[in-house]
DNA sequence: CTGTTAGCGCCTTCAT
DNA sequence: ATGAAGGCGCTAACAG
């Protein structure tokens, strides 16, 4: 490949004019600029990624580290990674994919070998141990979901909590008083996954300030049959639902209620929270709170360059508000009853 | 950060037998060396990856394309670049991970710059522009999965064709004379996703030679119900079912059948074939023939290590042969009959 | 077996 | 506005 050195001869100039033309990092005349570029591209000249990276002391790479565990959503953990490479690209960044077997291996190797300018971590447990690793490597890190202790950490993340209430106000704003969550698989729970757990505190919280009637179900991970089953079981009553579920779960909520002569919207409202999948194509298209994997990943991306390029560290946790959908899945209390009444 | 000139003085070595020491590239004294590893490992000294890379001419990263289509299997997606990753690391390589929007731009680029060493090619088509690029590159690129003109290039995976035979001989040996196969979605078909054409032909292919009757039917993306209604309009008869889908529609095959009657395994046999999931876990286990992701990732990522560290660049196509993993859901054709009599 | 040294290709300060 | 030159930290001949 053509070298700086090479350029710098055939366009009859220095070195440092070639790199100055091409990095525009200090005035060169319109006229020497010019004739270098062309000559750069002419001989087809990329400056060498090593070189580049040793002498400017930044490798313009940031690591992703994302889990899989068992119980991992492949399409939602996708959707993360590619969001947060766009982005990196979009300020002249590429990302590199650490292994999970060895995660914390992977991110001191990132820091110790400047290998990466920084990390972006994914698939954030409330207990998550890089956390700690984070908070010990004087080094850029950003966390897209929100861990239990976030002192000294950047985080970005949807407002779960916020998610929550918005969904229950909508549902007790429309004059339903009894509403069910269906929450995600008991192993995900466990686990300490942790915006699973916030949602459920949002939840619980504003249908407690709102004196509504609420129940919580946790599916198995694909299928809502049951989980509908125990919410109907708790809440005979129960005329809102709210899913915060992967989309198969969520596919399956309607046909389960259907099973047990409800209706959606008619007999039951229901709302997808958190969704990183879309329900427009659903047999019943669903209200959604999105939990947007673009929103979330510039904005961390954002940060993390912010504290790799201009050293601003300062921890500090970002949440998303949340954004409502309508697709007219939430109806009135009164009016469900009235019809579920007629046709009763 | 600690340099190797530190570690060299910290021993009261020079530092090239700090580099050696730490690379076993050239025979050490025991004692010097124990004492190099031991300073080293005191001053928690890494190597400078740019600063390697550019004395070595060699980044130790491999670039992975992996383009989204609308109809990606993500899951499957993830898997692969995961393994990728995993292979990669066992060979002391890092993946970096190119954005779809521009995988030629990307490619070239990590060519051009030398970011990366080599490239993985992921999910590629009949007719991928992809393929091209690579034969005009003279650089190390491996594709995993197999493009209509492989002239020139590295490939490697599942050997589809053989897949499908195997899947076809399978039942007909078992007595089966009417096999239908469900396909991939007619989105998937259309863009010339190659592998689902393969195992096409294979499938017409065995069954021709066989004197078996066929039919072929393309899902939608997560329902098998019109699919199967097609298959059993076009083979009244239909007793064996081969399913080339992803794990929903798959797990959506057994309902459907039974939706019409058919019971799985007395009344139709099934094999889910070239299949990058579990079926264990379904109502009904399926006979599987797996897409094994580690296998080919393993194959592809060591034929571009080849390449990268030992110049071997031949052009060839691997196929990885099928195997057959046996879950109890196919029957004698005769036996099936008897069965479904009896009950008739 | 070990030390010395010349780059790798680029960026950037210091001169002019 | 441009050129010259000194690293960045490491690897790999080249000498002992």
């Amino acid at each position: 490949m053509a070298t700086a050195s090479d350029v710098a001869k055939a366009a009859g100039v220095s070195i440092s004019t070639v790199s100055y033309a091409l990095s525009g990092k200090r005035s060169i005349s319109a006229t020497t600029r010019d004739k270098v570029l062309k000559t750069a591209e002419e001989l087809g000249y990329l400056p060498h990624a090593s070189a580049r990276m040793l002498a400017a002391k930044r490798s313009q790479i940031i690591a992703v580290t994302a889990p899989l565990h068992q119980d991992t959503d492949h399409t939602v953990h996708m959707q993360f990674a590619m969001e947060v490479t766009k982005s990196a690209r979009e300020c002249d960044y590429d990302t590199l994919l650490l292994v999970h077997d060895d995660a914390m291996e992977g991110m001191r190797r990132s820091a110790g070998t400047a290998l990466a300018d920084g990390i972006a971590v994914l698939d954030v447990d409330a207990d998550d141990p890089r956390a700690d690793l984070a908070r010990g490597l004087d080094y850029p890190v950003v966390f897209i979901g929100i861990p239990h202790d976030t002192t000294g950490l950047i985080c970005v993340d949807l407002d779960f909590e916020a998610a929550a209430a918005l969904a229950v106000d909508r549902l007790a704003d429309a004059g339903h008083a009894s509403i069910g969550l269906v929450s995600h698989p008991r192993i995900t729970m466990d686990r300490g996954s942790n915006f699973p757990l916030r949602f459920l505190e949002g939840f619980e919280r504003r249908c407690r300030e709102r004196g509504i009637a609420f129940a919580v179900a946790y599916p198995e991970a694909t299928s809502a049959r049951r989980a509908i089953n125990e919410l109907l079981t708790a809440l005979p009553g129960m005329s809102g639902l709210i899913l915060n579920t992967g989309s198969e779960v969520a596919a399956d909520a309607v046909p389960a209620l259907g099973a047990r002569g409800r209706s959606v919207p008619d007999d039951v409202s229901v709302i997808a929270a958190g969704a990183a999948y879309s329900t427009e194509r659903f047999a019943v298209p669903l209200d959604t709170i999105p939990l947007d994997a673009h929103a979330s990943c510039a904005a961390a991306v954002d940060l993390l360059v912010a504290a790799i390029d201009r050293g601003e560290r300062e921890p500090r946790t970002v949440l998303i508000a949340p954004e409502y959908r309508d697709f007219d899945s939430v109806r009135r209390a009164g009016v469900a009853e009235d019809v579920s009444q007629a046709s009763a």
